[in-house]
DNA sequence: ACTAATGGTTATGAGTGCTAAGTTATCATA
DNA sequence: TATGATAACTTAGCACTCATAACCATTAGT
């Protein structure tokens, strides 16, 4: 890729990505209940399995302080659960409650039935060219967490 | 596109756009003195001409307030200023200093430059598609600004 | 002149994100 | 066994986004 076309790919995903962003934010506040995509992403991993929380940190590319106060404002809602697991007591496993599966069921609906709305006009092609276009991203954003970072989260080595 | 379909886009979007969001975030940080990627559009559009703050608030598709914060904290950092037109007295105009400007330059390059090293593996097939979803994306959320508001950001009517 | 609508600002509250500075708990080792 | 490092979290403080409610000005309509 040239300087040029990196540039100009740039801007794009510097002007579309916050755009999109806004949109979906302000839907989900719309629909009552989800204050934040951050809080359905968490609630849609953990609904497979319960993870630690570090590992929540990491998957989201975040710090632990501020998975930690996600988490915090997430059980305040009763989505889901601190526990202690009997091995290590350092850790703390955060699990889904029965409130937090059905909270997740809700936004997933409505976001569906949104963004449904936003989609329908769309034609095979368009529709093609997004999903190419969403997998690209995820397969480039994915593998660079930031730039470098992301493996130590403290200061570094300080000596 | 059938309900399936959107289902699985919606889930795709909410999943990597704000990875997307927060790497980029964290790489303006990273470069330092950008603080927020909404910055950086303001400033982008501001370059152009100047503009009301109302329409720079319906341009990016957020409430007045929130704009009239962000530009508090751009003309804070000398990026922009505040100016009386002639006419009309209540508007506001917002233009860019030249601080402004040679600070949108130092962060396109920036963000051009780490963003060419993460799209640099992508070969023309890979960057075709992407460019293809983000105009995709582009068309689709430009033209729907949330869920149907978006024209009247007081209380609406009120009786 | 009086009221209504328009353009902005301030205040408050909830979220995201960060770093720095703790707290426990575990492990290694002298 | 003490001692010291490290790992997993939490707390506190800061900056920013975004929203609504309430408030000034200014302009326009009657």
């Amino acid at each position: 890729m040239t300087r040029v076309q990196a540039r100009d790919t740039a801007r794009e995903i510097l002007e579309i990505i916050p755009l999109v962003m806004r949109t979906v934010a302000a839907e989900l506040r719309a629909a009552g209940e989800m204050p934040a995509p951050a809080h359905f992403g968490l609630l849609s991993i953990l609904s497979t399995r319960p993870r630690m929380l570090s590992d929540l940190a990491s998957l989201q590319g975040v710090s632990l302080p501020t998975m930690s106060n996600s988490i915090s404002a997430m059980v305040e809602r009763g989505w889901v659960r601190r526990e202690a697991p009997d091995g290590d007591r350092r850790v703390v496993m955060i699990d889904v409650t029965p409130g937090g599966r059905a909270a997740l069921e809700r936004v997933t609906r409505c976001a569906e039935a949104h963004l449904a709305d936003v989609l329908a006009p769309l034609d095979l092609t368009a529709r093609r060219k997004l999903q190419g276009g969403l997998g690209v991203l995820r397969k480039v954003f994915a593998a660079a967490p930031a730039s470098g970072a992301r493996k130590n989260h403290r200061t570094p080595a300080k000596r």
